[in-house]
DNA sequence: CGCTTACTTGAGTCTGGTCAAACGGGGTGG
DNA sequence: CCACCCCGTTTGACCAGACTCAAGTAAGCG
């Protein structure tokens, strides 16, 4: 499973000066500035199994997060065992922002993957707020960019059809996974169950099943045991009435 | 339609410092600086009719607004014309910041009742982040608000059933109507129609009107032309097995 | 008063859900 | 090394919640 995460398995022994996400060039570089002010600002890093919990809902978290390898997801629960994931996350994101602005975690967080994040204290944000404009920004600019995924989650999950719901999320997967430089081979490297696709649709297990197989049946893509295989990127792209936006250089903290 | 924007309906004749929401406790206070900060920053007051558009996808806006009075909603379309609508707008609301950040607007807006809004234009915004950090924390604030927002909707729309969810969207906008100071008695002041209601659920027009008669028949609510009254929050809350959270003194712009 | 928009209601259909059972591969203890 | 088990996947049969189509009613507006 390491060779999933595409990064360096043990960033710890990096300075933030060399982390590993700054090299790649989806991500925008930082001034000598910010990145001596994020070095004083991370406490620690944090390593999570596959399956474990990074966010309870209820929680008063002391801590942000920036996902520095692997990837897990936010989701929900209703009191009767419902599930909806609400969005899945990968290197650059920083989690944990909610329980910091309103006190209380209001969904949770879970591994899929081995993960490991770079640990910040929340009470330093207004420090942060007060001598980092540029990282304040960049803070805002993550969260408005969530906020956009949901945006279009929202849309498949209450407009489009399953056929189209499944196509849409799994190219999408795909492509984010590939630009945030976990290796996807051909979507191979993405650890996903059937049972997550259908709680991030809103379906049931069994149609997410017969849905995967009418995909299959198209050549668009090919299901294997935890992971799947894009066949044809744009054919998805086509069914799910879907067109990425123009990517920016993408900041993170 | 005047009342029901419950706060004055010429704000133009104040300037920021008597801002018709700073004097609601909902709201968080200014310090003197912050006013005169956001007095400078405002370049202007728009005014829309109900259904005119407030925002549209694709655009390159270069403004970002705060709602003073009135409301309207967010939304998606599909190529084929179906729409979801995202979440709705109140008072204190601050939109746009989505095109102030990514360069195109991801989403459009419409105006259901009349509106006021505050404009500010978007390239002064990286000077309130230098200047004034607690004005950014706030943008901040919001954001991540919608988002958990957001959130809450995918939720609904993916795992609660057609009876939960119209319970839970009718509760859940009475009362942030009310506490954005937004005159709802009992909520007849909400000027929704069933389709904004469908839009908002992803349900067809039909369903919603059976499902609606259904909380009807319960004396849970009573629907009348565009709008509804509340007739057991509890109950709704209960159904919808949702609790809101805690309020906090939410910031605005 | 006539037009338009919003709401209602019934009939029939279908997408997607539930239930039930079985398969297959990887891991583990004997 | 093998038997067994578990988890994830697959398939079929049946059911139901939600959709579409169609038509009619009611309420505001000019």
């Amino acid at each position: 499973m390491a060779d999933n995460q595409g990064v360096e398995p043990h960033p710890s022994k990096f300075g933030c000066d060399r982390c590993p996400l700054r090299a790649r060039d989806y991500f925008r570089p930082f001034s000598g500035d910010e990145i001596d002010f994020v070095r004083s600002f991370k406490t620690g890093l944090l390593e999570v199994d596959a399956g474990g919990s990074l966010l309870v809902e209820g929680d008063h978290s002391a801590y942000v997060y920036t996902v520095v390898s692997g990837w897990g997801f936010r989701f929900k629960t209703l009191e009767d065992g419902r599930r909806q994931i609400l969005n899945y996350i990968m290197p650059g994101d920083l989690i944990g922002m909610q329980s910091a602005l309103m006190d209380e975690m209001q969904h949770s967080a879970q591994a899929i993957s081995p993960m490991t994040m770079c640990v910040f204290e929340r009470r330093r944000l207004p420090d942060l707020y007060r001598t980092q404009p540029g990282l304040a920004f960049d803070i805002t600019w993550l969260t408005a960019r969530t906020e956009g995924v949901l945006d279009e989650n929202l849309l498949t999950v209450g407009r489009r059809t399953a056929l189209e719901r499944v196509a849409f999320l799994l190219v999408f997967l795909y492509r984010r996974a590939r630009d945030s430089g976990l290796s996807v081979n051909g979507g191979a490297g993405i650890p996903l169950t059937q049972q997550h696709i259908a709680d991030t649709l809103g379906m049931s297990l069994v149609h997410t099943n017969k849905t995967l197989r009418k995909l299959s049946a198209r050549r668009l893509l090919k299901w294997q045991h935890r992971g799947y295989e894009v066949l044809d990127e744009q054919g998805l792209m086509d069914l799910a009435e879907w067109q990425p936006e123009p990517q920016h250089p993408r900041p993170f903290i």
